[in-house]
RNA sequence: GCGGGCGUCGCCAAGUGGUUAAGGCAGCGGCUUGUGGCGCCGCUAUUCGGGGGUUCGAAUCCCCUCGCUCGCCCCA
């Protein structure tokens, strides 16, 4: 392919699809605000230390999966694989913390260099809520039921909510340790690549995929056993409060999250129709983060939705209508500029007006004036821009009425006009 | 990073070694020199992602490369 192309994984939104992008992200805006949210925009640019402190120097993202590169004053900077960080950083900066800005949401592109999949790409959209300095199991809750509240009114149906509790830093310790040693008892049966990740990410495993080391994982110590009686009971407590809120889901003791910064509610918002990457909106409770970032002891809590992921749920749902209410038919000799006139007229009235630009035939012209699903055809012509006269005519209705209406106003005569067009 | 599938006009596609690369949609022109939705007629790829090779001859076979796509890893 010689003509220049996108990059790989990075995707153009077309206007087709731009319309159900700004209803979400309306729906989104009016929801988290009357959840009390504020929103926060911060740069798609960071310290490549950010993220190499918060989200853990071991994972995929930060190992493999960062675009990180050095600019002109040789500093490492790094395109956000994610929001959170950069949230608690800008938190930290402006003390938001201190003047009550606790309640936060965010939206917009991130990057991660992966092979491009079904629900996957290397620049994609997140819209995330994070509350700083909460603690409550109650909060936890609260914050899940955004989130879902969110992805029901977008009218998703065959979501299922997953939650898990990795305990405390300590408790996950202890059970890493523990886990580890049962697994290698069994190193021989376990597949690959849960061979290699008993080095590096042991508790991935119980994530995965492979059939037999599901099978053989039936049997492995849970996480819910090692919790502390305090983290057992927080985590009840969480459960007890979804409850009250009438928001199902199920605890999946092998639902780990990948990013080192989580502690205690973990949980994802799950469909069953996006193929393999088939977690739509995923988070959890992060009490130490802020404080590894150099801030204050901090409880905080969270989650992000993936756009794409959202958008490729909801292209079925959700129609998209974009015809005018007027299309300006128009031809002849000096006549375009008068349709231009006409047209911003109108525009400031509030019709929806399309100018046809093409000069081509009226039969053209009209071809395409109700292609467009138009529901007016304004005709000027050389003859009507000297009498002064606009002519109107109904596209849609003819079809059912079998009747023809056209309509002559004076040109100067807006209000007639405009009376006309909203009947 | 590793595996599988695919790449013919703006879109959907037939063609799988033999003179001019089907067809549909869209587009353009006309039937209708100023009036749509239907119909009819005509036009629209010296070229099959790119490069090399095999062959008298390739979109069709081989090699390389690029891209897309699905899956693994990991994650939204």
């Amino acid at each position: 392919m010689s003509q220049l192309q996108s990059l790989r994984g990075m995707v153009d939104l077309l206007p087709e699809q731009i319309q159900r992008w700004q209803k979400v992200e309306s729906i989104a805006r009016e929801q988290f605000s009357f959840a009390g949210l504020e929103e926060i925009r911060t740069p798609l640019l960071e310290v490549t230390e950010l993220f190499s402190r918060s989200i853990g120097e071991a994972t995929d993202v930060v190992g493999k999966e960062m675009y990180t590169f050095l600019d002109r004053g040789e500093r490492s900077c790094t395109l956000r694989p994610e929001g959170t960080a950069s949230v608690v950083r800008a938190a930290l900066q402006h003390g938001l913390l201190n003047h009550g800005h606790n309640r936060l949401w965010y939206s917009g592109p991130m990057f991660r260099y992966e092979r491009p999949q079904a629900g996957r790409q290397r620049q994609f959209h997140q819209i995330g809520v994070e509350f700083l300095g909460l603690a409550s199991p109650t909060i936890d809750a609260e914050l899940i039921s955004i989130g879902w509240d969110f992805l029901q009114s977008l009218g998703l149906k065959g979501l299922e909510l997953q939650i898990n509790s990795l305990g405390t830093i300590e408790d996950r310790k202890s059970y890493r340790n523990q886990l580890v040693q049962w697994l290698e008892v069994r190193f021989e049966d376990l597949d690959p690549d849960s061979k290699r990740r008993i080095q590096s990410n042991p508790l991935r495993i119980l994530d995965s995929k492979n059939p037999s080391t599901k099978q053989l994982l039936k049997d492995a110590p849970t996480l819910n056993n090692v919790l502390s009686d305090e983290s057992g009971e927080r985590f009840l407590a969480v459960q007890q409060a979804l409850l009250k809120l009438g928001i199902p889901f199920r605890v999946n003791p092998h639902l780990v999250r990948g990013l080192d910064y989580y502690d205690h509610t973990a949980f994802e918002i799950i469909s069953d129709q996006l193929g393999a990457q088939a977690t739509v909106c995923g988070g959890g409770r992060y009490d130490g983060l802020v404080e590894e970032l150099g801030g204050p002891k901090t409880p905080a809590i969270g989650w992000a939705i993936g756009m794409e992921r959202l958008l490729l749920l909801l292209s079925d749902l959700m129609p998209i209508t974009s015809a005018p209410s007027v299309y300006l038919v128009n031809r002849g000799k000096n006549v375009e500029i008068h349709a231009l006139v006409l047209a911003r007229k109108l525009r400031a009235a509030k019709v929806g007006v399309e100018i046809d630009n093409s000069g081509a035939a009226f039969s053209k012209q009209f071809k395409r004036a109700d292609r467009c699903g138009a529901s007016w055809a304004i005709v000027l012509g050389e003859d009507e821009v000297a009498r002064g006269e606009v002519r109107l005519k109904r596209l849609k209705s003819c079809k059912t009425e079998n009747t023809k209406q056209e309509f002559t106003t004076s040109s100067s005569d807006l209000d007639g006009l405009l009376a006309l067009i909203n009947t």
